[in-house]
DNA sequence: CATCCCATGTAAAAAGTTACATGATTTG
DNA sequence: CAAATCATGTAACTTTTTACATGGGATG
């Protein structure tokens, strides 16, 4: 149910399509949301049954026309009330690396490392683009309250990724201490 | 599909029972795994119908009867061409706290530090628990090959949580500067 | 000339959650 | 005496993913 926040949430910032609302969570809130294009605009579609959101048809030439859905009073009013009064449950993770991670003792030393450094340098490219992203996006720090959100969650996620390397180096260098 | 692979992981260190794997996914796997019993337990049939595994029932008085699974050959095989072999595909997360974080713009800033303060003390509290199965687990560091993969994931558990910590007060230190 | 970007949607399948169902023993 | 632990499972439901469907314009 809370894909409905997170659409509710950065429709408060602006009027946007739901090709800009999935864009954002692939792009921005990958640490912390994923989505997928489909389920986005199936949630759309319920949420404007609900009179959470609006939208405006813009019709282009050459290319698709655009819906572009707006936040209505009663959407900001439950986005405000699930915010404050709901108890954040706990976050849900599934990564698939840490799963072999927790399996390395079926295979040798060194197929591990080769995972752990691969893992490295995915994570390094992460660190880089949304460093380059946060630099572009925010002049000031801390930047005006409209946008703390986006500032708050980006510095999440690059200390996310530099702690997820961190613990890779940390790693390479526990499993070679181990005698054969 | 990779809670099969999960599964495989666990039963690779031990046979085991339905109870305790799921066990094992609610306490220490939090951090990257996510799971509920009824899930388990139809994917422990699955397998069971692959010949990934078999089990043995051990009847008990007074409590219920167990099946303890065993990776058959075939599962271990398998396991491992999953682990080596296929790429490990990009972590999902569902994190509602960081979500909430996103939209702060919607509240006052004295309400979101309210509930990063709290988010602070739920990760206090899990570095804590972490910490303590973790140096109750193991007697030296690193740990002998065949218990690596838990040795490696505790420390990724308490290290997210302490990031997370940092993030906190950091969060609630910027937050605290913008002006009214 | 292939692939990516824009832009929206539907259908089917898979994965995951919640509730239902049982019941003795242990702990606070 | 209520709640938690052990122990397994099914049924109904919700959520999520993958594939299908379309098509012009821009980029390399």
């Amino acid at each position: 149910m809370s894909i409905r926040y997170a659409l509710l949430g950065l429709l408060a910032k602006k009027p946007q399509t739901g090709y800009d609302l999935f864009h954002t969570f692939k792009t921005q809130h990958i640490y912390f949301w994923s989505s997928t294009h489909s389920q986005v605009y199936k949630e759309l579609g319920k949420m404007e049954e609900d009179d959470l959101t609006t939208f405006d048809v813009v019709y282009q030439e050459g290319s698709p026309n655009k819906k572009i859905y707006t936040i209505t009073p009663k959407g900001e009013r439950q986005l405000i009330q699930w915010l404050i009064h709901e108890e954040s449950k706990p976050a849900k993770i599934k990564d698939e690396f840490l799963i072999r991670a927790s399996a390395f003792h079926v295979i040798s030393k060194e197929e591990a490392i080769t995972l752990v450094r691969k893992m490295k340098k995915h994570n390094q490219n992460i660190v880089q683009g949304t460093q380059l992203w946060k630099d572009q996006s925010f002049q000031t720090a801390p930047p005006p309250y409209d946008h703390i959100g986006d500032y708050l969650t980006a510095e999440f996620g690059i200390r996310y990724a530099k702690m997820y390397i961190e613990w890779c180096d940390w790693a390479i260098n526990e499993i070679s201490k181990i005698p054969n």
